[in-house]
DNA sequence: AATGGGGTCAACCGCACTTGC
DNA sequence: TGCAAGTGCGGTTGACCCCAT
């Protein structure tokens, strides 16, 4: 829109901050707090732009900012909420209170990214770069695919469409309350909420592979939430639908299995038990009968089980993963004793999404994306 | 000891969105 | 309703550090 940048000013300083402007700038936020980023130069006596004091307050100078090494259970959290929400870095901010987006985006960058990499994982869509590996049908595998995404997607509008004459009278109040707009995990929990209360009311919305959207109405603060999720987080988005295309088996608290249940576990104590019993319930919505006759055709795959656990057992010198980006055989394969060569493709992904959604459902309520 | 390469991270840039007039 | 200012966000850059040679 033809805006002149902040920064153009002749005279104003760049690069490194030095100590004395910490000071200066700190000072001048104790005692008048920031107000207009612009105006706070000029009157903390920085030879900055507004832009880049604030960059300095946000990402450094702020008292609440905790440094140093991720824990573990922040990589599987980065990692987990990267699947889900992807570059954005500020959402994935948000479930780790006292870390900067801009300091996940490094450790993203030149960390974790890497080592998804190295597995033969790519790190923008979360799946293996080579689908053969997966199964020993690939095709078959994929047509499934297309089956199930194309079956969770009419769903998926078909409950939207029904929130939308339901919420439209309200709608834009609900917008304006909510303020940006807060994509596809809405959309997760509703969806979450609906097979939940759909395995106890049985409603026929459910049985024919739509969603009771009784029980989300008070999930839901934006009815169209996902109209924007599509652009926002497309890909992610997609890969959602594609992998909880499956209903055999139980759900045993998303990824936390045996295997590398010292790790996982960090992850449970993060987690509300509260929320996690609620998304237990998730699974069980899968059981309707069409959901299933589509799937049971569906040869199993041995998919990268619990990728995050392995990438992070790779960090620590684990190595499960053969060169060629291949999962090597370590024995018991994916838990839940699911069938085949270690497990199953739908269940372990189905498991590794349901943690994501345990984690948001544990997120905190005034979360701006949640 | 010097040097080159790779890794890390603070900071910048430019676009997009929100807000106020 | 349209425009401009303010702010937030994600991608990218460049300086610094460490390590191998």
């Amino acid at each position: 829109m033809g805006r002149s940048p902040c920064c153009d000013k002749i005279g104003l300083k760049k690069g490194p901050w030095t100590p004395e402007e910490d000071q200066k700038l700190l000072a001048y936020i104790e005692e008048h707090g920031h107000g207009s980023w612009r105006a706070l130069p000029a009157k903390a006596g920085l030879q900055r732009c507004g832009k880049s004091c604030r960059l300095r307050w946000t990402n450094y100078l702020r008292p609440d900012i905790k440094r140093g090494k991720f824990s573990l259970q922040e990589e599987q959290t980065i990692i987990q909420l990267h699947a889900l929400l992807g570059n954005r870095w500020s959402a994935i901010a948000t479930h780790l209170p006292k870390r900067t987006d801009n300091e996940i985006k490094n450790y993203w960058n030149t960390h974790l990214k890497k080592r998804l990499a190295k597995m033969g994982i790519d790190p923008i869509t979360h799946k293996p770069k080579n689908d053969a590996l997966l199964s020993n049908d690939g095709q078959s595998k994929n047509a499934a695919n297309l089956s199930h995404m194309a079956q969770w997607e009419s769903a998926r509008l078909e409950a939207e469409a029904r929130l939308s004459s339901e919420f439209d009278s309200t709608s834009s109040q609900l917008h304006k309350a909510a303020g940006p707009a807060r994509p596809c995990l809405d959309v997760l929990k509703a969806w979450n909420g609906g097979w939940s209360s759909a395995k106890t009311s049985e409603a026929a919305a459910a049985a024919s592979g739509g969603v009771s959207v009784a029980g989300i109405a008070g999930e839901l603060e934006s009815p169209t939430s996902t109209l924007s999720s599509a652009a926002g987080v497309g890909e992610s988005s997609a890969a959602f639908v594609e992998f909880v295309g499956n209903s055999s088996g139980s759900c045993d608290g998303g990824m936390m299995k045996e295997e590398g249940e010292e790790e996982w576990k960090n992850l449970a104590e993060y987690t509300d038990p509260a929320a996690v019993h609620e998304t237990a319930a998730f699974p069980a919505a899968w059981e309707s009968e069409s959901m299933r006759a589509s799937s049971e055709h569906v040869p199993s795959g041995n998919f990268v089980e619990k990728f995050t656990d392995l990438l992070l057992s790779t960090s620590s010198g684990e190595r499960r993963f053969s060169d060629d980006g291949g999962e090597s055989d370590n024995g018991s394969g994916s838990g839940g004793g699911s069938g085949g060569e270690g497990g199953d493709y739908y269940e372990d992904n189905k498991n590794y999404w349901n943690s994501i959604l345990n984690l948001v459902n544990a997120s905190p309520s005034d979360s701006p994306i949640f």
